[in-house]
DNA sequence: TTGTAAGCGTTATCAA
DNA sequence: TTGATAACGCTTACAA
């Protein structure tokens, strides 16, 4: 009943007090004060529950990520609210660590009107039939993965990121040439298929350079600190313990090093670290951690660019956007020992 | 037009439709039936936006907070998704480093009906006007600080927090009862009253052990690691410089320790430093940190329920509640040097 | 137990 | 440049 009472109030019709709030150039101006006043008195806000609904639209995103508190996210979401502002959406967060990985729980909210589209930061399980039910319209909601590798249901959304393979062999190569010949791998999370493509570009770079890889080798961090933590100290409990650790990410890799130092071995001594992702706690860890560094705050603004364009149909392509990666050598890798 | 589309196909009235999906026991079964099979094949999904409208309910919360990606937010996130699952609500993040800090820019999500209520975990500026406005219905919107001091205009709000004027007592008193006289204090950011409090509770210990507090020794750190590093340079270059650094926060901490180290001395041998949060990177660090740890979930989930409460109007007392800190000794504090 | 129909506040179409 | 009015999809009296 809001409008009417400021519609009343002006003396005008409830479509001009619209017009007014929508397109004030369409308004005389002695009206456009009229109820400038009239809503000034009022009070009056818009009841955006009802213009949402009259448009079709809600103006907000979903951006589902790891978790809150990942100090990556930091940048990829300075990037996501940069645009996001300018295109007048706001943003809903959506945390995989305390909500559901189900695919189809994160379209719904498409459909069901609640978001306008999905920016995906994190992997989750696509349903089966989405894949099957690729033409059908449900399939198609307007989304957008950054980050993240893409597995083959996902595949024909758009997609942001580094080619974490390659960088990863990047990494690895650096590793080699220090004269690393035992290498070992902290990986995250089975269903992280980001960190199952690194693991690939550490694997095929191993290879190349005709290193052999033991199993004992490539062991599961959970992508948490912890998790790496007991990861190393299996590594460390090797009969020949590798000389090198690459880990997933760098929050690994703080775990990692955390505890080689506490088994009384020295960080790049006698074991080098290199993590991934290059977090504001690589630069200022003992020894300052070398990291492959992705262009996070391009990633998020990029992807959310490209959401948009999905929202409005104006989205072109959908081949995968591939940004650069960046070795970045610090303290904590050094020559083999030895 | 949707919900008509599955009455249509049913053979029932939209109003039966809408009843089986918000109340289905009043539904016989053989009707349900028929409606399920329909949605079913529809593949109908209720416009939560129409819903939304109807009830003149959003289901969302905003979040305002300093940083996405400031870990010590992991577990405060987690108390407040717990809570917002059980309740049905979604969570709206507002991060007051990419948006604006003014409360009224947050107060109108909730009178334009974009949100139920407000979840303020930083801190912002009040308008003067709130003050005044007190007993108007706009100076009431729902909402709950969680973790953050509050200022005069914002006192009539439910807080949830801890007394980090008591828990930052405690930390420096521990700093005397090592036998540190020149402690120095790096702060955080001007506008923030947490880590004022922090300030306040330092320069009380002090005064309670008589011991004077130089203003060389109170030194802006702006809540950033390389904010803390500028102002642990100039704690160092002091002429006669501290032999212990309380730090706002466990971020600054760790840049202080990283730059006291750079500077070829060591924690807590030449320097103790002492931090406030407990994030997960304090045990892992070089060496662990000191500090006070607060019981983040539940701050989550206290402040979320309370917000819950004044959205339903069933909201009691407004006496902040304060919840117990911990100090966490860990080997970045020592004895005084000499 | 079910159907009819009014109404939520806004926007947009059309006519004036 | 403005006004009257239908429509958006759903919920909920109220009636049947």
């Amino acid at each position: 009943m809001s409008i009417k009472k400021v519609a009343k109030l002006a003396g005008v019709s409830t479509a001009t007090v619209s017009r007014y709030l929508n397109s004030p150039e369409q308004v005389k101006e002695k009206t456009r004060n009229k109820v400038q006043a009239a809503i000034r008195e009022t009070g009056y806000a818009p009841n955006s529950l009802a213009r949402n609904f009259r448009r079709g639209k809600t103006s907000l995103i979903v951006v589902v990520l790891p978790a809150v508190g990942d100090p990556f996210l930091d940048k990829v979401m300075r990037g996501i609210w940069r645009v996001a502002d300018e295109q007048g959406y706001s943003i809903l967060i959506r945390d995989t660590q305390a909500n559901s990985h189900e695919f189809d729980e994160y379209t719904d909210l498409v459909f069901s009107k609640q978001a306008d589209g999905i920016l995906l930061l994190a992997s989750i399980s696509p349903f089966d039939e989405a894949a099957s039910n690729r033409d059908n319209e449900r399939a198609h909601p307007p989304l957008v993965l950054g980050l993240e590798s893409v597995s083959a249901e996902l595949s024909h959304f758009p997609s942001v990121r580094v080619d974490n393979i390659a960088a990863a062999m990047d990494g690895t190569d650096y590793l080699i040439q220090l004269g690393h010949q035992r290498i070992g791998f902290i990986a995250g999370k089975r269903d992280s298929l980001l960190t199952k493509d690194r693991e690939k570009g550490y694997r095929k770079a191993m290879r190349q350079a005709k290193l052999a890889v033991s199993n004992d080798w490539i062991v599961e961090g959970e992508q948490t600190i912890d998790g790496a933590r007991r990861a190393t100290r299996r590594l460390l409990d090797l009969e020949q313990r590798p000389t090198a650790i690459f880990c997933a990410n760098d929050e690994m890799a703080l775990g990692a090093m955390h505890e080689i130092k506490n088994a009384g071995l020295k960080v790049p001594r006698d074991i080098s670290v290199i993590g991934f992702d290059d977090i504001r706690y690589a630069e200022i860890a003992d020894p300052p951690l070398t990291t492959i560094s992705q262009p996070a705050e391009e990633i998020g603004e990029r992807s959310m660019r490209r959401l948009c364009q999905a929202i409005d149909g104006s989205d072109g392509d959908s081949a995968p956007e591939m940004l650069p990666h960046n070795l970045i050598v610090r303290k904590s890798t050094g020559k083999a020992p030895g």
